[in-house]
DNA sequence: ATTGCATTGTGAGAAATTTCACAATAAACT
DNA sequence: AGTTTATTGTGAAATTTCTCACAATGCAAT
């Protein structure tokens, strides 16, 4: 497969949100311009995305709702099962477990980590929250490749590199903080604080830029 | 001033935060490598970015601390106070209310929106939860020129359409639909579902992108 | 069957963004 | 005072990302 850029990665998600529905609702086909219009962008870039899966649709139907959405599964990898673990179960922690438990079945959360003893061997949100010194054996025994970190600042690269020795491969990180990992483990940084910023920075001028880009 | 792109403000928002700490600290100079280090980036991206605030540093000594903070936060317009509010007092918007209500003194959270009966005219994380019709009036009253939205998809865009006609000039979107507002508005996306989405992709796959970009 | 038509797939061009690389320069040292 | 040295500021190249534009295509209508 060719090689993607996370942009288009990025994009596909949406895509699949998106094919997900039309599916639910019967749609057995979509043209790149309703997609376009779902997702908020142009159809020539719908359509340079989906090339990426080596999606066809025909000129008259447009993209077939159902196969391309087997596609957009299989790029994601859905069939094969990653177990999910976070760290930090704090304010944040608790909407992210509270909202990722229910949905997304393929990506089922394992393992809940926090140093403070008052939350640890409690079931919270569905999860059950252990110490971090269990960290290292509970990841690879339950075969956790991705982990999410929600703990401060100062502690994130401690719970980091716990995680990566324990042999997760991908990261979603809520600290604002770079982390250092090997070059094969994925970092994807979301910090709300600088998202903040930059609205507060677009609000407070005149000249908002043309199309705003949906990604962190 | 330069037009100075998104991605160039939101390195500038966490240059921000390394000048704060670096003052707190008491280091008076600093040098691009350094920051760069700190940031997670290279150091001709820093200067390349420091230049957009027109921030001089000496090659003997670098950019003087003091001075170049005072510059982004002039450039963040933390003089001019900014208001805000949040649509959706849920698991995130509780979690939301508790983290940005002591931080961030220059944009204070002036008002919670939410349609559940059982959550309006009641103070939650020290922020007064009003109902749903209220918006457009008490947005207007409170000077608010910042939304967050972390409201169910479907009703993103109908507490988007009230905000903005009681004058919100930036929104801070947690739904993961894209918003219809006039141009002069600005919206930045932040999509948890696809951000994990992206993570498991390059989590099941060997070649990670080199170099991790750190936005949204 | 043929025609007409809107849409796909994609090469090529445009635009945005990052990186390189080096002359200019300010401090430290002799 | 002059020399050395490391770093800034920034054109220009390189790279990445997006957009345009159109030939190829598949369906519907006649
Ligand atoms: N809550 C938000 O809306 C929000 C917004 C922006 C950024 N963030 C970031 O998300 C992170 C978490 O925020 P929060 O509001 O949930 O904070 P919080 O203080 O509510 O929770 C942090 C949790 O991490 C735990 N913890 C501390 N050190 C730990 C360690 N070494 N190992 C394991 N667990 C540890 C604490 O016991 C606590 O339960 C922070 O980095 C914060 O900057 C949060
Ligand atoms: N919690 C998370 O960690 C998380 C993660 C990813 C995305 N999100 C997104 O953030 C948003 C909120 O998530 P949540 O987990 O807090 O959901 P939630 O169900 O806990 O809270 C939603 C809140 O919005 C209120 N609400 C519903 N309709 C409204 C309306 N028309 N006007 C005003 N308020 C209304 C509800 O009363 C509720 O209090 C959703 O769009 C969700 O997709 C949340």
């Amino acid at each position: 497969m060719r090689n993607v850029s996370t942009k288009t990665v990025g994009r596909l998600s949406q895509y699949r949100r998106i094919f997900m529905n039309l599916y639910a609702q019967g749609q057995t086909h979509v043209h790149s311009q309703q997609l376009a219009d779902a997702a908020g962008m142009g159809a020539a870039q719908v359509r340079r995305d989906l090339m990426a899966l080596e999606a066809v649709g025909t000129p008259a139907k447009g993209y077939p709702t159902a196969q391309v959405l087997e596609q957009l599964n299989d790029f994601f990898g859905v069939a094969e099962k990653q177990h999910l673990a976070l760290a930090g179960v704090g304010n944040l922690g608790r909407a992210l477990l509270a909202y990722l438990g229910e949905r997304r079945p393929s990506t089922p959360i394992m393992a809940a980590f926090d140093a403070d003893p008052e939350k640890t061997y409690k079931e919270i949100q569905g999860c059950t929250c252990y110490p971090v010194d269990w960290m290292e054996d509970l990841v690879e025994k339950f075969k956790i490749t991705i982990a999410i970190i929600a703990v401060p600042g100062d502690a994130a690269q401690g719970v980091t590199d716990r995680f990566v020795t324990g042999g997760v491969r991908g990261i979603l990180n809520f600290a604002p903080v770079p982390l250092r990992v090997p070059s094969d483990v994925y970092v994807e940084y979301l910090d709300i604080t600088m998202l903040l910023d930059k609205v507060t920075y677009f609000a407070g001028n005149a000249q908002v830029p043309t199309s705003s880009d949906v990604e962190s």
